[in-house]
DNA sequence: CAGAAATTCAAACATTTGTTTGAACGCAAT
DNA sequence: ATTGCGTTCAAACAAATGTTTGAATTTCTG
C-alpha cells in the first residue's frame, strides 16, 4: 500500500457522498475523484459498486451490532432484573453514541444511511443486511416483545419501525431541517441536540395505549417475491 | 389528443415508478414504457425529467394545498373556537383522506412521495415545492404555533418534522413492512390501517413534555447555500 | 375536403455511467 | 540487481441515460 490506505480513503469518500445524494446518484468518478485515488481503484478493490455499497455498511454495521450483542448478553445476565421496554431503547442509544469516535463521522451521516437501508430501492442491499444482520435485529425485536408492554406484538411491530422513521428522516433532512430552523427561530442546533429533542416524543410514543385496532389474524397469503428487510 | 391522454398515463407512470424506486433509478425509457406512450413524449409534453418530477408532484399538492387552505379558512371562521393542536391534527388527517379518490392512488405513493420531497438531494424539488406550497405550509405552521402548546417554537418545529418522518418512512417502506409483518404475525393490515396504528403513537409524542434543552439563541451564521425546503 | 396545427414515432445524438484493460510503478525477497 | 507481486494509472469500452431531430401521422379548423 503507497498512500494511507486506499480503501478507507475510498469508503469515507463513499459514506458521506451516499449519505448526501444517495446511491444511484454518486458516480464512482465522484467518489474516487473525493478520495483522491484513481477510477479504477474501487473496482479493483471492492469488485463493484454494488459491493462498494455492502462494505460502506459493514464497515459500521460491523462494529455496531457485535457491540450491541455483547451489550445484550450483558443486559440480559443482569441477574433476574427485568429487562424495561426503556433500558432496551436506552441501550439502544448507548450503543449509538459510543460508535461516533471515528474521525468525521457526524452521527447523522450514519442515521441517514440506516435509512436509507430500509428507504431505498437497492434490492440487494436489504439482502445483504438482512443476511448479515438479521439475527441481532430480531433478537432485539424478540426482547423487545418480552418486555411485555401493553400493546399487540403487531403493533409493537409497527410502532419500532414508527420509531426507525422518525430518526431515519430527521437525521435525513437533518442539513436543510437545520438551516430552517437557524434562519426561522435564530437558534442553532446540533445533531446531538435534535436526538434529544428526540427523546421525548419517541418515549411517549413508543407507551401510549394501544390504537385498539382490530386485527384479525389471517393465513399468510402466496409468496408474493416478499423481499423482507 | 389521441390516446386516452398521453399526459396523465405519463404522470401515472411517472408517479407509481418514482414512489417505487426513486427518481434517479427511474428511466424515462421505464416510464414510457409502462405508460405505452413514445420515449420523446415526456420531453415534449413535459420538457424535461426535472419538470416531469415536478408536475407529478403538482398534480396531488395542488388540490391538498388548496383544499387544507380552505379548511384552514372555514376552521378559522370557527367563531372563537380556540385552536387546538389535536383539530389541526386531525384536519391534516382528513384532507389527506379526502386527496385518495384517484383510481389506483394508494396513500402510501402519496407519502412516498412526500418523504422524498424532504429526503432526496434533489435540489431543484425541494426549490419548486418551497416557492409553490411554501406559504400554505408556513401558514400551518404558524397555526400549529398559535395553538400555544407547552413547548417552544423550536422543539415544535422539530417535533412536527418527527412527524413527519414517521409517517414518509412508514409509507415508504410499508411493501416491505407488511411482508414483514405478515409473515412473523399471520396478520394483514391495511395501509389505513397502518395510519390507524400511527396516531396514538403521534399524538402522544406531539404532546409529550418538553426536552427542557437550553436552546440558546444564537445570531444567524452568513449565509452558506442555505437550500431551504 | 383541404390545409394547418398538434402529436406521435423511430432514429440518432451527445453524455455519463460502471467496468475492463494493459502498461507502469513501488517495494519486498531472492 | 532482478524477480515477483500488489497496486496505481491513463485510456478505452460497452451500455444506458436524457435529449433532439425530422418525417409520419393524427386531429382540429376553416
Amino acid at each position: 500500500m503507497a498512500q494511507p490506505d486506499t480503501v478507507e480513503r475510498i469508503l469515507d469518500a463513499a459514506e458521506s457522498l451516499f449519505a448526501e445524494k444517495g446511491f444511484a446518484e454518486t458516480s464512482l468518478r465522484q467518489i474516487t475523484g473525493k478520495a483522491q485515488v484513481n477510477l479504477a481503484a474501487v473496482n479493483y478493490h471492492f469488485g463493484s459498486k454494488k459491493s462498494l455499497i455492502q462494505a460502506v455498511f459493514a464497515r459500521f454495521l460491523d462494529p455496531f451490532c457485535a457491540s450491541l450483542d455483547s451489550a445484550l448478553d450483558q443486559h440480559q445476565n443482569g441477574d433476574g432484573e427485568t429487562i424495561t421496554l426503556g433500558s432496551l431503547l436506552q441501550l439502544l442509544v448507548e450503543q449509538t453514541l459510543v460508535l461516533k469516535p471515528r474521525s468525521g463521522h457526524d452521527l447523522s451521516i450514519f442515521m441517514r444511511l440506516l435509512g436509507m437501508a430500509f428507504t431505498e430501492s437497492q434490492g440487494h442491499l436489504r439482502r445483504f443486511l438482512n443476511e448479515r444482520y438479521g439475527t441481532t435485529w430480531r433478537r432485539y425485536m424478540g426482547l423487545l416483545q418480552q418486555t411485555g408492554p401493553q400493546i399487540s406484538p403487531v403493533e409493537l411491530f409497527w410502532r419500532v419501525h414508527f420509531m426507525i422513521g422518525t430518526v431515519a428522516f430527521s437525521m435525513s433532512g437533518i442539513k436543510a431541517l437545520r438551516a430552517i430552523s437557524e434562519s426561522d427561530f435564530s437558534t442553532r442546533v446540533s445533531t446531538e441536540q435534535v436526538m434529544r429533542l428526540m427523546l421525548p416524543f419517541l418515549a411517549a410514543g413508543m407507551q401510549a395505549p394501544g390504537a385498539g385496532l382490530e386485527l384479525t389474524r389471517q393465513p399468510p397469503r402466496e409468496a408474493e417475491q416478499t423481499d423482507v428487510v
